[in-house]
DNA sequence: TTTGACTTTTACGTCAAGGTCAACGATAGT
DNA sequence: ACTATCGTTGACCTTGACGTAAAAGTCAAA
């Protein structure tokens, strides 16, 4: 069975083009089969597309998503490259708190904003 | 008393360039005070920067930060487009909220590398 | 067999968000 | 008077993440 995704396939369920996924691929994100020239993307290629568009969202650029990558299929088998690894993840980890404390901050923010336009709405309707 | 900050003040301050708040003046992001060609920032700038800063750490780009700058100041009074900045307000939020999750999806995975690392550490303390 | 939908590679273009450099003015310290 | 430090404008440069267009191959349906 294994079933094949096609990549026009993949760039529709996504919402991305086939640059990007060619993109991806000359950057090493990943690494479909070929058959003849033609790319075939099997469920692994499909959940790590899926990965990295998430990673896209929060802001990590193509070198950090490589990374992450990188680390998930060979992680260092040498201690000093262990501890730096720990050490570049804690960092990682103190920039997504940040920015989700940011995001809720914002969403505060927008509440208020949709409050005042809520406000504003009935003050209008009423002088209608 | 109304203290002024100097702009090297405040790139000091928030880790930011010279470039970067002359850049946002010119993109009609914030209306310093000039003494002479001077530009003073004043608490107000000083606030505003720091909502710039945020909204772009959790990626809004220029034009989005200025928009919702412009709603704060200049909240539309006519119906129409208060319903659609009401609905524009929505799909942030929205959007938010799936970085949101993004993001503690990712925290989450980087807990896992980092167990995977301790005990990477461990096996390797146990066979020196 | 021609049309249409899909695929490929190569290569130049674009856009946002600043970086960098030049050339200069104002002010303060030595 | 000289040097440092901080400020200005203006112009071009860079980087990341793709967009876009050219030229061509594959395959199924009409």
């Amino acid at each position: 069975m294994n079933k094949y995704y096609s990549i026009t396939e993949l760039t529709r369920e996504f919402g991305i083009s086939t640059r990007t996924l060619r993109f991806y691929e000359d950057e090493g994100l990943i690494h479909p089969e070929r058959r003849g020239r033609t790319r075939l993307f099997r469920p692994a290629d499909r959940r790590l597309i899926q990965e990295i568009l998430r990673g896209r969202r929060i802001g990590f650029t193509i070198a950090e998503i490589r990374e992450i990558i990188q680390v998930y299929k060979d992680p260092p088998g040498e201690m000093g490259q262990l501890r730096l690894l720990m050490s570049r993840v804690e960092e990682k980890r103190e920039e997504l708190r940040q920015k989700r404390k940011d995001i809720e901050d914002t969403l505060a923010e927008l509440d208020n904003v949709e409050e005042a336009c809520l406000t504003r709405l009935a003050e209008i309707g009423v002088g209608t």
